[in-house]
DNA sequence: TCAACGCTATTGTTGAACAATCGATACGCA
DNA sequence: TGCGTATCGATTGTTCAACAATAGCGTTGA
C-alpha cells in the first residue's frame, strides 16, 4: 500500500483556518505581541471556538504564536536571540544542502522558477510577493537534500523569521537586493562551481542577518 | 504580583494527554499501523473527544501518528526510507553539534548523566529505560549546539525513530551495545580529541542504522 | 498608600447534537 | 457466478451551549 503525500486534496476546515491565519501572520496583518482573542477571531473567520483552538495549537507548535495558559495566544514577538539562532540554522542547513547537491536535482528547477517569480514581482513592486518567492528559493535549496522532515522544519523557521520581517518598514530594502543575489547563487551552482556558490550563499545570509538585526534594533528602541 | 517566566509549568489537560499518548507510543504500547479510535481512547483516558483531538493534532505534527481525513489517526508505520532519512539527519546534526562544541558546555554534564543512567538501567536489564537514557545522551549532544529549535526538532525525529524500535523483539541487542559506545564518545571528547570523538559517533550511528534496518527488513517480511 | 477581596471577561473542558464521509454489506442484473 | 450499485452503519468533522477555572482589574476599607 502506498501512502499518499500530504499533497492529498482534503483541506479540512481546521487546516484551512490554520493556513489562513498563518498567511495573515506572515503577511504582517497582526502586530507582534498582539493577543488573538478566540471570540473575535472565530467570529471573523466564521468557525467555532474548537476549530479555532485546533488551529492555534498547530500554529503554536510552529512557533508563530505563543500560548500562555488562561491568558490566550499572542503573536510571537521575535527577539534578537531568535533572529541570530534562525540565521545560524539557515547557514547550517542551506549551505550543507547546496554543497552536497546533485547538479541535476529536480529542485534546481524550483530554484530557477523562484528567481523568475521574484523578478516579475519586483517589477510590480509587490514586495510581499518578492518575499514569498525568496522563501520559495531558499526552500528549494533545502529541498536539494531530499529530506521531507528537514523541509518541514525549514519552512517553519522561515515562517518564524518572516514575523520579524513584519517589523520592518522598508520592504524594498529588505527583499529587493536578494533577487540578484539568489540568481547569482543559482548560476554559479549551475555553472558547476559548487564551492563558490556555497560561499556566495553564506555571504548573502550573513548580510541579510545584519540587515534584519539592525532593523530589529531600530524598532526595539521605539 | 511578579510576572512569572515562561518556564511556568502549567500542564493543561490537553498537554497532559498529549504527553501520555506520546509515552504510550514510544514505549510500544500500540502496534504501528494500528488505528486509534477516538471513542475508545477518550474513554480510556477519561477526556472528551475535543481534548483528545487536540492531542492528536499535536502528535500528527510530530509525525508519531498519521491523520487520514474521515478515516482516523493511525500509529505511524515507519518505512525503510524514513529510517534511512532519520539516520542521515542524525549524522548531519549530531556530528556537527559535537564537532563545534565548547568543551565545557553544560550539556556535557547531561551526556555524562545519561551514560551513568544507561549503565544503571542495563544492570537492571530494563532495556526500555536504557533506550530512554540513550535518547537523552544524543539529545544532549545536540544541545551542545545551543539551538532551542534544533533541540525540539531533534527530539521529534528521535521519537519517530523509536517507533521503529518498537518493531524489534530483541531490545538488549538494540540498546545494550551503545552504553559503552556512548561512554567512549564522551570520554574521547572530554579528552580533547574532538575529531576522533566525531569519527566514533559517526561510526556508531552507521552501525546502529544497519542494525535497525536489518530488523526492519525481518519484520517487514512477516 | 496599599493590601485583600470579589467581580468580570476570557480561556479550559465537557457533552450532546448533527452533518459528512468511508467501508462494507446486500441487492439487482446480466 | 460475477460485478456494479444502492443502502446502511459506524466513525470522524464541526458546531453549539454550558459550566469550571483562572488572570486581571477595580473596589473597598483601614
Amino acid at each position: 500500500m502506498k501512502k499518499q503525500d500530504l499533497e492529498d486534496r482534503n483541506p479540512s476546515l481546521g487546516e484551512t483556518v490554520t493556513a489562513g491565519i498563518r498567511r495573515l501572520l506572515v503577511e504582517g496583518a497582526f502586530t507582534p505581541g498582539q493577543r488573538l482573542s478566540e471570540i473575535s477571531l472565530c467570529e471573523r473567520l466564521g468557525v467555532s471556538r474548537n476549530t479555532l483552538r485546533e488551529a492555534f495549537r498547530t500554529l503554536a507548535h510552529e512557533g508563530l504564536v505563543t500560548h500562555q495558559p488562561h491568558r490566550g495566544v499572542f503573536v510571537t514577538r521575535p527577539d534578537a536571540a531568535s533572529i541570530v539562532e534562525i540565521y545560524r540554522l539557515r547557514r547550517f542547513i542551506e549551505c550543507r544542502a547546496l554543497s552536497e547537491a546533485w547538479p541535476s536535482h529536480p529542485a534546481v528547477k524550483e530554484m530557477r522558477a523562484a528567481v523568475e517569480e521574484a523578478r516579475t514581482c519586483r517589477e510590480r513592486r509587490d514586495w510581499q510577493a518578492v518575499g514569498t518567492a525568496n522563501m520559495a528559493f531558499h526552500g528549494a535549496i533545502v529541498a536539494l537534500a531530499d529530506s521531507a522532515r528537514m523541509n518541514v522544519f525549514f519552512r517553519q523557521i522561515l515562517a518564524e523569521l518572516r514575523l520579524a520581517f513584519g517589523l520592518m518598514a522598508d520592504k524594498e530594502w529588505l527583499h529587493g537586493p536578494y533577487v540578484e543575489m539568489n540568481e547569482q547563487v543559482l548560476e554559479t551552482f549551475e555553472g558547476g562551481d559548487t564551492t563558490a556558490a556555497v560561499a556566495l550563499l553564506e555571504q548573502y545570509l550573513a548580510q541579510s542577518e545584519r540587515i534584519v538585526l539592525a532593523a530589529w534594533e531600530r524598532q526595539a528602541s521605539l
